[in-house]
DNA sequence: GGGCTGACTGACG
DNA sequence: ACGTCAGCCAGCC
């Protein structure tokens, strides 16, 4: 197994895994990766952006990146989930009931 | 070794 | 529903 795998990496492992269509939360990656309030550390890993990493499918809680300090990849993010067939509500955030991926 | 930051989360008022 | 505080983990100075 993986398991001497740097924590960054797993993040990456997982987020690969994601289907097209589908999201997951930091904190549901964090928990996947036995760090269930590791949300932060998550985040952190996403923010080295590599390419070939669907992050646009790792959303927050709220299942968005409604707001926060950098909310200028947020278009991108919402442009690429739609093409993959997500769909946004008028608030601007998806529905974790229908497209959040319980496959982790 | 100590402190700060950050693509977060949950709880409280 | 909204704003604020504290907690959490990894990396960097």
């Amino acid at each position: 197994m993986n398991t001497n795998a740097n924590f960054y990496h797993r993040v990456y492992e997982v987020v690969a895994r994601v289907p097209a269509g589908k999201v997951v939360t930091y904190g549901q990656v964090a928990r996947h990766l036995g760090m269930p309030s590791g949300a932060r550390a998550v985040g952190w890993a996403m923010r080295q952006c590599p390419e070939g990493l669907p992050w646009h499918r790792v959303v927050n809680a709220q299942g968005g990146l409604s707001k926060g300090e950098h909310t200028d990849y947020i278009p991108l993010q919402r442009a690429l989930l739609e093409a993959e067939g997500v769909v946004f509500d008028l608030q601007g955030h998806v529905d974790l009931h229908t497209f959040g991926w319980d496959g982790i």
